[in-house]
DNA sequence: ATAAAGCCTCCAGTAAGGGTAAAGTAAAGG
DNA sequence: CCTTTACTTTACCCTTACTGGAGGCTTTAT
């Protein structure tokens, strides 16, 4: 199929989709006369996976060490297992330091009347000196 | 003061510093002779305002806007108040999103054995169609 | 036959800097 | 006074994961 049936049916943008053989994740044959991208419904299961990764948050690279471990049937369950949860780590601590950002800056709200006096806690603490 | 001081008492690297002149955010004088920049205590204080907004997940888009806030003696505490909440909003998202993601990965780590198997829920899930 | 849709490559840009190189400047030590 | 070392300058490419556009083929529909 063409770029763009294999992108609409992966739920990638057709761009995407170029951009993924441009750094060689998934590269289709192309037609010799027509210079078009083919993809097989292979490809096309590749594409839906790295989509569905891709909303997991994993990245590009993590993707492919993914996408081998999927393509090789003689992988132990445990690398897949632990790759995610390194992910799961990495997004606990996003999520600390999110929570922590945000305890913060509601603190700060709560300090600010928010009327039309210039007195501003928000920006006194944003330029205290420590 | 010179560069290297101003980013060291900033807590900025003097790459960052330089870039802040680039953008326009903070543009320090510069000597005629030497053709180094020059910042002043008002300006280093800008800095550390920068770096400590930077620190509270503020874009460099938004540091500008608080900035000019901060340098306005007549702003309203409600301004800075609007676009601390805004921001609040924001994180708030991202962090149900994250929490979101953590519950899914969580439970595809809870079915997989790990072990030295292949059979992996992880991979399957990857590769379900929809 | 022509127009619209789909495809191609190449180039530029995004956020917010990081890395490195070559070259000018300044300060300290002998 | 000279040399070494530290600091600064501009300029360029690199990063992530794409997105948008220009200009030019190919295929399909009218």
């Amino acid at each position: 199929m063409n770029i763009g049936e294999a992108a609409k049916r992966s739920g990638l943008t057709v761009k995407t989709v170029r951009y993924y053989d441009e750094i060689n994740l998934i590269k289709p044959i192309k037609n010799k006369v027509t210079n078009y991208r083919q993809y097989t419904e292979a490809e096309l299961a590749k594409l839906q996976f790295i989509g569905k990764a891709r909303r997991f948050n994993f990245s590009i690279k993590e993707c492919k060490e993914l996408l081998s471990l999927y393509e090789n049937q003689n992988r132990s369950s445990k690398e897949v297992r632990d790759i995610t949860l390194t992910k799961i780590s990495e997004i606990d601590n996003k999520l600390k330091e999110l929570k922590n950002l945000r305890e913060q800056l509601s603190h700060l709200v709560t300090c600010c009347k928010g009327n039309e006096r210039p007195e501003c806690p928000i920006i006194d603490e944003l330029s205290a000196k420590a």
